[in-house]
RNA sequence: GCUGCUAUAGUGUAGGGGCCAAUCAUGUCGGCCUUUCACGCCGACGACUGGGGUUCAAAUCCCCAUAGCAGCACCA
């Protein structure tokens, strides 16, 4: 005979994670970086960038930078840097540093002034559209063959704020010639005047291209795994790395993942919350970090999901299935199991012994102990169970026979024998005394599902349990008269 | 329109000339286990976009077609 504990250490059935592609030049060390912008919470499509340069962090013990892309100040909000604080947080990073463009501004005036001196920059007072007919006929503007001083000078009084937004912009020498329209003389400074940005004061603020440059430079990042959008950017930079002489990082675009049922619009959300769409970031519709959070997913299942998605260049669509199958693998081992009753009839059960029931809190777990259901002579029961039924099993309790006079049930008792409701193949369904059973509201994107719950789940709160026969919900909140779960999958 | 990237089962992935009548996960179906339609176990189903070419040999290399996607901002 084999002793039980021996048994248990043989299934350790923890199954390798992937192993994603090695990186190259690691020889000197790996530092990569995530690098968002405040202008929402994260979501899923943050969670692959954020995940995907942790794994490698991680495999090769590298240095993680967390970097706070804040240079457009008509899309920062001072709250949302609270708010994305809690999400990197929550998706349990392993964060070296955490770095805000915002307080850099002084860097990248100094490269820019180097860039022009190297001539490759130069100051342009064109008209956006204009410098756009222009670029597409392959043809110089004139402020092109501007001298390095003279350039210089407009650079001074840009900073000394001598211009307003949109009548100068810095534009960096690249090619007319290059085929790509995208890669000529591309845009990397520009003046907004207002709305005034909450860290810092100032007026001219980097593009894109030039603040990640000169960052990642800085920062020592050696590989970057961004998206496929940005495989345009990263051919304009190399422009900039060039006249530098920088050595560029190490660059891998992965491709588009689209996710579908939910939303994801940073401004559609907004407009959401504002018109009571959604009740907040955290909505049940929505694709937030936040939103999932409150489904009861745990950051490991999004991380083992984005890992397994890997580092394609495809195009795919995100599999919520594959995340539920990683989210109950986690999840199933600790959640506790209770009874929740929807679509709800209250019914006496006529010659039925007082009974206590003793339902495991889970069943892989006796150690766990059990939930002590009083039975006093009627039940509430899921009503759809029973319709068509003579038999059902009440499970952990006894069965009973269902009567119909009409579309009224009448229930008796019909003995305690497991076997016999196995051989009338009566269904076991959940059921809850009328003495223990607290309203509860199941929400799920389409739509909340009332019903009632143990009272014991009710000490659950904030975390996952298994509604038996129903599926893996968190509880929310619970109050005096009402539980709130949200349902997560099956 | 211009530039570029990609194309393996329902979904996601592995495979980068012969070991591939193609891996793993998920899913679906069937069975076992079980006082949950959970977990676990067993089995089945299911794919190389199309057409040319190179080669003794192509999912793998080349070309064309088709499809999808991205960029072409004084956003990131």
């Amino acid at each position: 005979m084999l002793a039980p504990d021996l048994l248990r250490a043989e299934k350790p059935k923890q199954e390798a994670e992937r192993v994603l592609h090695a990186l190259e030049h690691t020889e000197e060390g790996v530092v990569m970086r995530f690098a968002p912008n405040p202008s929402g919470p994260l979501h899923l499509g943050h969670a692959r960038a954020a995940y995907l340069n942790d794994y490698y962090v991680r495999r090769y013990d590298g240095h993680y930078v967390i970097r706070i892309e804040d240079t457009d100040p008509r899309r920062v909000e001072p709250e949302n840097y609270g708010l994305l604080l809690d999400d990197i947080d929550w998706l349990g990073l392993k964060v070296g540093e955490i770095v805000y463009q915002s307080d850099r501004m002084d860097i990248y005036y100094e490269h820019c002034r180097r860039l022009i001196e190297l001539g490759g920059a130069y100051a342009c007072m064109c008209d956006a559209a204009y410098f756009r007919d222009l670029k597409l006929e392959k043809k110089a503007c004139p402020c092109r063959n501007q001298t390095i001083e003279e350039n210089l000078d407009l650079w001074d009084r840009m900073l000394e704020g001598e211009f307003c937004e949109g009548m100068i912009t810095v534009r960096v020498k690249t090619d007319l010639e290059h085929p790509d329209p995208a890669m000529r003389d591309f845009s990397i400074f520009r003046i907004v005047d207002a709305p005034p940005h909450p860290r810092v004061d100032a007026r001219v603020y980097p593009m894109y291209n030039f603040s990640v440059v000169v960052d990642d430079h800085l920062l020592g990042i050696t590989h970057v795994i961004r998206g496929k959008d940005h495989i345009a950017n990263t051919r304009r930079q190399r422009y900039i790395y060039e006249y530098f002489s920088w050595n560029p990082p190490v660059f891998k675009h992965y491709g588009r993942l689209s996710i579908g049922g939910v939303v994801l619009s940073t401004s559609a959300i907004k407009e959401g919350i504002v018109s009571g769409a959604y009740t907040g970031w955290d909505d049940i519709h929505l694709g937030t970090l936040k939103a999932i959070a409150r489904r009861g997913i745990e950051p490991d299942a999004v991380r083992k999901a984005m890992i397994d998605i890997g580092m394609g260049e495809t195009d795919i669509t995100f599999s919520w299935e594959n995340l539920f199958a990683q989210n109950k693998a986690i999840v199933d081992p600790k959640a506790n199991r209770y009874f929740f009753v929807p679509d709800a009839v209250m019914l006496p059960v006529a010659d039925a012994p007082a009974h206590i029931a003793e339902a495991a809190l889970h069943p892989n777990e006796p150690e766990r102990g059990v939930r002590r259901l009083l039975f006093e002579g009627s039940v509430i029961l899921p009503k759809g169970e029973i319709e068509g039924r003579t038999m059902v099993r009440l499970k952990d309790l006894f069965n009973v026979n269902v009567a119909w006079e009409g579309e009224r049930p009448a229930l008796t008792y019909a003995g305690e024998s497991l076997e016999e409701a196995r051989k009338a193949h009566a269904p076991i369904i959940q059921w809850l005394p009328p003495g223990q059973a607290r309203d509860c509201t199941l929400k799920t994107p389409e739509g909340d599902i009332e019903g009632y719950c143990e009272e014991a789940a009710s000490r659950e709160l904030n975390r996952v349990v298994q509604f038996e026969r129903v599926g893996f919900s968190r509880i929310d909140s619970v109050a005096v008269d009402l539980v709130t779960a949200y349902f997560a999958h099956r």
